[in-house]
DNA sequence: TTAGGGTTAG
């Protein structure tokens, strides 16, 4: 080492941290003559390749060691890749940086790389990745073209905007801004960085796009973002400027389509697939029977489960959430057992489905039973994601006492997620005084956090008590939160239009208006009666019937009936679903 | 001897 660490970034590792206890004490050995060392190198390398377990990585470390061998880079970089095993890698690492007198500091861009990339694969070690990087740095090591995609995936796992843009920097730095490879991967990075989009968008503006690549990931982007419609029109652009998509891009657009809602751009896209020749691969299956499964259209997710060659414990997942989400609990339990008898072994995912299935579903005592299945017979350590489903299945049948019980018997902590899902069933089941101390203690513990004020305003709309109610609403005003606007989604000629309640930002939004209007004629004249009471608001009946008339909801099919032919089906969607 | 994008979860 020249130097020592510096805190060139904040992820810095001391290099203590990789000093380990297997390391063997190194002895002065004779060194072997040129041939002997060959052979013993060889011998080596060969053990390396059927090597699978760290206590005989740090075997084959001692006799290294004993033979008086000089473990260069390769040796090492063969070390450090032979398992994938994060312990494997530390292990590499701190005998690479160890003060062994046997170890030559033939350090190169190759051997820093290995490690980066081990790191940066491995889940909760990005940050190592990233102090693997510095440490290269700090070596004088230039970086090469293979180093940055690994260190910004790394970026990209930790969501570090700052970091990235200091990342971003040494690209620029070491001459590597227009290799596509980076940039691909720059995009990613920003992308997966929450406030980054705008930033991945630039990177992909300003780039040549020619291939897949470069436009999966900033769809990807857009879809783990949440902004959909961004996602769906950038493959249009993507179509049009004539470059094919593959199996990858697809996959996101399709997972865009399901949250949209977009059943006729899905169904589009399954037919492009097939013309197009594009590899249906085992994810592409599972995107398209979820999307299928999300907008409302289960025979076919359920037609193409059955005939799909090879199904992984996502497909079988993806399924049984399409069946519990349709309202198929026993249906989803049924496939849960056949997915069992069929040899795959259910992971933590699985279990959310299947619980979730059963709270919808009503059956307790079957979710109890998978509950202590998944423990008894899977080994899977129930998640906070668990116990929550545990306490949606208690407060959906209205057992709201022995859902207390169950988070008070809890082994972790509760977050507010479970706090907020027995407050649902408190006002649900009328147990008004108990949703209303929890809401309370959740405004105190997240006062920032808007649904727990939706929630409060909920039980005291319920209780009848509307002064309660308008401070809560004034509080969150005061507090500047805002309220995330229901709305409402419609795919019309595989263009999606959104719409929230009372929305005037429509050109059409005057006859769409005229059109609401008379529907409710309409509605009225067939002998239809409003519900009112559950509009919970504190207005006179005739305001409380406007309301309902301005309905995201309402807009949406009276924009829908403008712009269709007779007998078209129309599917709307919304963006407010589950807690 | 090392490179880029993707699917299930309240």
């Amino acid at each position: 080492m020249r130097h020592s660490p510096t805190q060139l970034f904040k992820h810095n590792l001391s290099l203590t941290t990789f000093q380990h206890s297997l390391l063997p004490t190194p002895a002065p050995k004779p060194l072997l003559s040129n041939n002997n060392r060959r052979a013993s190198e060889q011998k080596c390398l060969s053990l390396l390749q059927t090597c699978d377990s760290l206590p005989k990585l740090s075997q084959i470390h001692a006799y290294l060691l004993k033979s008086g061998l000089h473990t260069n880079s390769f040796v090492l970089t063969k070390l450090s890749s032979t398992s994938s095993s994060l312990r494997s890698i530390d292990y590499a690492f701190s005998i690479t940086f160890s003060n062994n007198p046997l170890l030559p500091p033939s350090y190169d861009a190759f051997l820093f790389n290995t490690f980066i990339r081990g790191y940066a694969h491995s889940h909760n070690s990005q940050s190592k990745a990233i102090s693997s990087f510095s440490l290269m740095l700090e070596n004088n090591i230039p970086p090469n073209k293979f180093t940055f995609p690994f260190v910004l995936k790394a970026c990209a796992g930790l969501r570090d905007l700052n970091l990235g843009k200091q990342i971003h920097g040494f690209v620029s730095k070491f001459g590597f801004e227009s290799d596509p490879y980076v940039q691909n991967t720059l995009i990613h990075m920003y992308a997966s960085c929450g406030d980054g989009l705008e930033i991945a968008r630039k990177v992909f503006d300003e780039m040549p796009k020619t291939e897949p690549v470069c436009w999966s990931a900033m769809i990807g982007g857009y879809v783990r973002g949440g902004r959909c419609n961004e996602a769906v029109v950038l493959f249009r652009m993507m179509l049009g400027a004539g470059v094919r998509p593959d199996e990858i891009t697809v996959v996101s657009v399709l997972s865009a389509c399901a949250d949209l809602g977009a059943l006729e751009l899905g169904k589009w896209i399954g037919v492009y697939v097939e013309r197009e020749g594009i590899a249906k691969t085992e994810p592409l299956c599972n995107a398209l029977i979820d999307m299928y499964a999300k907008c409302g259209s289960i025979e076919d997710g359920a037609n193409l489960f059955r005939v799909m060659p090879e199904k992984s414990i996502v497909s079988w997942t993806t399924m049984i959430d399409g069946l519990a989400m349709h309202g198929h609990g026993g249906e989803a339990i049924a496939l849960f057992e056949e997915m069992k008898d069929a040899g795959v072994v259910p992971d933590d995912v699985a279990f959310v489905g299947v619980l979730s299935a059963c709270s919808h579903a009503g059956m307790v005592e079957e979710g109890c039973r998978y509950f202590n299945l998944m423990k008894s017979e899977f080994s899977i350590v129930p998640k906070i994601e668990h116990y929550g489903c545990m306490v949606d299945l208690f407060g959906r049948a209205g057992l709201v006492e022995r859902a207390l019980e169950f988070i008070r018997d809890m082994p972790v902590e509760p977050n507010p997620v479970i706090w907020r899902t027995l407050v649902c069933a408190c006002r649900v089941h009328g147990e008004i005084e108990l949703g209303e101390s929890i809401s309370k203690q959740l405004i105190g513990d997240e006062p920032m956090h808007e649904s727990n004020y939706v929630l409060l305003s909920n039980v005291y709309a319920s209780m009848q008590r509307w002064e309660k109610k308008s401070k809560i609403r004034n509080l969150m005003g005061e507090r500047g939160i805002r309220k995330v606007p229901g709305c409402s989604l419609i795919e019309l000629d595989s263009q999606i239009y959104e719409f929230v309640a009372g929305d005037k930002s429509h050109p059409q939004y005057k006859e769409i208006f005229d059109m609401v209007e008379e529907m409710g004629w309409e509605l009225r004249s067939a002998g239809y009666v409003p519900t009112t009471s559950e509009v919970l608001l504190d207005i006179d009946e005739e305001d409380k019937e406007d309301t309902l008339y301005r309905h995201s909801e309402k807009l949406a099919i009276a924009f829908a009936l403008l712009n269709t032919k007779p007998g078209t089906p129309i599917r709307i969607v919304k963006n407010l679903r589950g807690h």
